[in-house]
DNA sequence: AAGTGGTCTAGACCACAGG
DNA sequence: CTGTGGTCTAGACCACTTC
């Protein structure tokens, strides 16, 4: 066994990480005070401190001294603030505007089969956004047609999609992996951006991922970068 | 005063980056043990842990179980690894390999006076390197004149950059801004890199800041993505 | 065996939020 | 005033490295 001389504040962190996953509380609730998390446990508070300070370096959940300690609720402001990356130059950040978009649903493409396994469906979302009052971003959003049986062809979606994750199936994003490369502008692409064909985009591959490592969307974003640019701080 | 109520913790950290940020300890070199930091700062061992372990957090220090706390060395490794992001689709890293550079000392353009405050000159370095055998990568490095008296125009400089300027001047790159664009290769990157011109290539602004926060190195990095990109994780 | 960081516990006190 | 998380301390023991 490896998980002999696992810490025992891993082990507490683990179980209340996977609480918040089976929906125990809610984006947005309150955990039990760390007195309390310890009782249960039968460790001391200060080992769910450390457990819980984790949790907070990593995002997964929020502590707020005097109140106490939150399921991280992913309202707009957040997804913009913690998953959106594009700024201006200047670092101003940019709200992108909604344009259009098309849902439907689709099997599963052989590219993406390794991030969705054992399901047969897909619902495939295509946006076009704005920045500056000029269409921007171009976006194409897969995610599992079974955890989200109820997104339907005709539903206006919510500008920012995570919250919406979040309250359709308590799953929230709590991890994304990005990867940027630059592209000329195909035709259906040129066209729909109002630029010229060959124009070059940022490219922007992403995985997102929720506390139990699962996929829960993937989404290739193109950017016309006048203007903006993907923001990121390396230590 | 605001600094009243900071922390004990913090306040040692601090003054362990004070230390290090002059030079007390030299990159690779063991810090004292927490009961000879507490002892000296004359605060409990508790406290210089959680300092430590902080600084060890945003990789200010590095700790190894049995042996001590370590100021990072810029090994070559360590550089790619921590600030060179680019990779193969899959993920694999990517070792560039150098082609050619030139070193010229310019006066410090308008663009990057704000980076460089009271200082007259710069270096500039310009170089060129591949992957997998093709020319792929070409960067624009401004560092201060000043600071790095020895780097000479004639000096034969090493693929990874951060390592020797630790060996030079001591100061350590400990934190990055990246801000990434896409842009159609001029008629010069175009023949730099054998391509076409108007070819789409990643552009990566970066600037590079020490532990006292003041900045290294400007550097503008082009890439052409084929077979590499930027990748970075998101929390 | 000696020295280092890592874990776990316990207790006292502080700062803040809210009734 | 009460309850929450935040700080600081102290001590015991464990795991690992080195001699």
């Amino acid at each position: 066994m490896k998980t002999q001389h696992r810490p025992l504040y891993a082990q507490v962190r683990t179980a209340i990480t996977d609480r918040i996953a089976d929906g125990v509380w809610a984006g947005g609730e309150a955990l039990p005070s760390e007195f309390a998390l310890a009782a249960e446990l039968d460790v001391s508070q200060g080992t769910v401190r450390k457990a819980l300070n984790a949790m907070a370096a990593d995002n997964q959940v929020e502590r707020v001294q005097g109140k106490g300690t939150y399921v991280p609720l992913h309202t707009p402001e957040r997804a913009l603030f913690h998953f959106f990356r594009f700024t201006a130059p200047d670092g101003a950040p940019l709200r992108p505007e909604p344009l259009n978009q098309a849902i439907t649903r689709i099997p599963v493409p052989r590219q993406h089969g390794d991030a969705f396994p054992n399901e047969p469906l897909l619902w495939r979302i295509s946006r076009r956004r704005g920045l500056n009052g000029r269409p921007a971003l171009l976006e194409e959003i897969y995610i599992s047609a079974e955890t989200f049986p109820d997104i339907g062809p005709e539903d206006a979606l919510p500008n920012a999609l995570y919250p919406h994750y979040q309250h359709l199936s308590g799953r929230s994003v709590s991890r994304a992996e990005d990867y940027l490369t630059a592209e000329a502008a195909s035709e259906a692409l040129a066209e729909a951006l109002e630029i010229p064909k060959g124009t070059a985009l940022l490219k922007a591959e992403r995985t997102s991922y929720d506390l139990r490592d699962t996929v829960v969307e993937k989404r290739i974003t193109r950017v016309l970068t006048e203007g903006a640019g993907y923001r990121v701080t390396l230590r």
